[in-house]
RNA sequence: GGCUAGGUGGCAGAGUGGUCAUGCAGCGGCCUGCAAAGCCGCGUACAGCGGUUCGAUUCCGCUCCUAGCCUCCA
């Protein structure tokens, strides 16, 4: 039985689909006018994971990610640019692509864009205004009427009257409350407009996912998740549009904590951000950023918790790197047959994993099983066991992609360059301890060098044998000599 | 100020009312021509002070500290 912990009343739930055997959910997506930064990922990892273990427990899972393609920051973006409002937006719509599928995070089943679902948009709108929840501000926007829904702050544990206290000054004169938010807003001459009863305008934020869940998944559905950031205000927006509508709108929700940097909060306002490209590379490119491949980043986002905070730096990646490596190193020579399915009996390893996950996604405790069954394989291959080594084998590759890990094969994942120096300089802890860098040599001189030293070895001149190794440890090649007299290679 | 999460060994990071997380780093051993990888073993970790209990890192209270939200943000 799956348990998640639901942020609307602070508890451990079991899911229980509202249709059996059918998992509905939406998570908020990302608002796109610039490149996605490592907090995009987390979030994006952390729901991905989610699904991916619903499907392994046999569920169908419908899952719907939003795109904000039209909004403030877009619109000043596009303007300062000198470019239409589509054109900036299909460009980083491309690029979150691009870097999603590179982290292995699978494409949602919809992902719709507010600018698609302009009439469900009025339409939950209109709704609101005939039940008296909104109300149209003397400057021609749609208001929410915060204080007319009885709900109002329940998802983030406020109080009307404690937010009124707390509340920020630049009141807007058109709010009969300060708390009251837009649901439409007026269109300015030169802004991206849509006919509306209430005149020519565009969607305020929050509406947009109460009107896309609602068209795409219905009046009720089972999980809604989103970053921490989002619970207040935007998702008790949500609820406030989408119950006062009288939806019963998302049972369970699911909140991903921060990425912190030097224990603050990363965020595009702080400024100490760093992009998904800056650490795994631009698509494309030859050589990696930070890490060896884009797969390091996805395991550090799974080796805490996801709903707590998870400290970003160049030690952690680091460790996770040697964490991965450590797996792919037992999976080295390891058949790469299809797990054994149907009616295999579940293994203890299974079982452990399951009981972690089950617990609210308890990713660093299935890690840690995982790193259980890689010592499994490292004596059963010690031992010579070849059957036990492929169960073994099979089900760590299974039980990591589950998580989305462990699906390439070893040696390619081991001979990945780690980083380059120069852009591990971006990475200001670091930049003071990146030496001259190591040239790097290609495969096939590797190879020339380790048949030289075969020869070398064959020969007994240890002294020359060793002599390329050194040469080659300085490229950052580590070499393993297998009993057999044949050597590995892989990269530091 | 109001509200909410936390404080675990050198570094990360799970978890539990009473033998074991896990990874990295460190130390010892085995293996190896030497290494590397791997395997075996090792470390009086649970912020502080009280309380409940036969027994608390785990439950309760207080104190100190940290982070987050209350404003756009994954």
């Amino acid at each position: 039985m799956v348990q998640i912990f639901n942020s609307l009343t602070g508890r451990k739930e079991a899911l229980e689909p509202i249709e059996p055997g059918v998992v509905r959910m939406y998570v908020c997506g990302d608002t796109v006018y610039d490149f996605c930064h490592i907090g995009h990922a987390r979030s994006k990892v952390a729901f991905d994971i989610v699904r991916r273990y619903l499907e392994y427990r046999g569920l169908r899972v419908v899952f719907v990610r939003n795109i904000t393609d039209i909004d403030d920051k877009i619109i000043k973006r596009a303007a300062e640019n000198g470019e239409p409002v589509e054109t900036l937006t299909a460009r980083f719509i491309q690029a979150m692509h691009e870097d999603y599928d590179r982290l292995g995070i699978l494409r949602p089943d919809h992902e719709p864009r507010a600018t698609q679902h302009i009439p469900g948009i009025i339409a939950m709108i209109g709704a609101l205004i005939d039940k008296g929840l909104a109300y149209v501000a003397e400057n021609g926007d749609v208001m929410y009427s915060v204080s007319k829904f009885p709900g109002y702050g329940r998802l983030s544990g406020k109080r009307l009257s404690d937010l009124r206290a707390g509340a920020r000054v630049d009141v807007d004169e058109a709010k009969r409350d300060p708390l009251d938010f837009v649901l439409w807003k007026r269109a300015k001459p030169g802004e991206p407009h849509w006919p509306s009863p209430w005149g020519e305008g565009r969607p305020g934020w929050h509406i947009e996912c109460s009107a896309m869940s609602y068209d795409i998944l219905g009046p009720r559905f089972d999980i809604h998740g989103g970053g921490l950031d989002l619970k207040f205000p935007h998702h008790e927006n949500e609820i406030a549009q989408s119950c006062g509508a009288g939806h019963e709108f998302a049972r369970i929700w699911m909140h991903n904590g921060f990425v912190n940097v030097d224990d603050e909060k990363m965020s595009k306002s702080l400024g100490n951000f760093f992009r998904i490209r800056d650490v795994i590379g631009e698509p494309g490119a030859s050589g990696p950023q930070v890490v060896r491949d884009p797969e390091v980043l996805r395991f550090f986002l799974a080796s805490s918790h996801y709903r707590g905070p998870i400290n970003y730096s160049l030690e952690q990646i680091e460790q996770a790197d040697a964490a991965l490596l450590r797996l792919y190193t037992a999976l080295r020579d390891t058949p790469a047959a299809e797990p054994t399915t149907g009616a295999a009996p579940a293994s203890d390893a299974a079982a452990q994993f399951a009981a972690a996950m089950d617990d609210d996604f308890n990713t660093p405790e299935a890690l840690a099983v995982l790193q259980g069954l890689a010592t499994e394989l490292n004596r059963a291959k010690a031992a010579g066991d070849g059957a036990r080594s492929a169960r073994l084998a099979g089900e760590l590759r299974h039980l990591g992609g589950v998580l989305g890990l462990l699906q390439q094969p070893p040696e390619q994942f081991l001979r990945k360059q780690r980083r380059q120096p120069q852009a591990a300089a971006s990475h200001r802890e670091s930049a003071a301890q990146d030496a001259a860098p190591a040239p790097s040599l290609s495969e096939a001189e590797i190879e020339a060098l380790v048949a030289e030293r075969a020869a070398a070895r064959k020969a007994k001149n240890f002294q020359e044998s060793d002599r390329i190794r050194d040469v080659l440890a300085r490229a950052g090649i580590q070499l393993e000599d297998k009993p057999d007299g044949t050597t590995y290679w892989r990269r530091t």
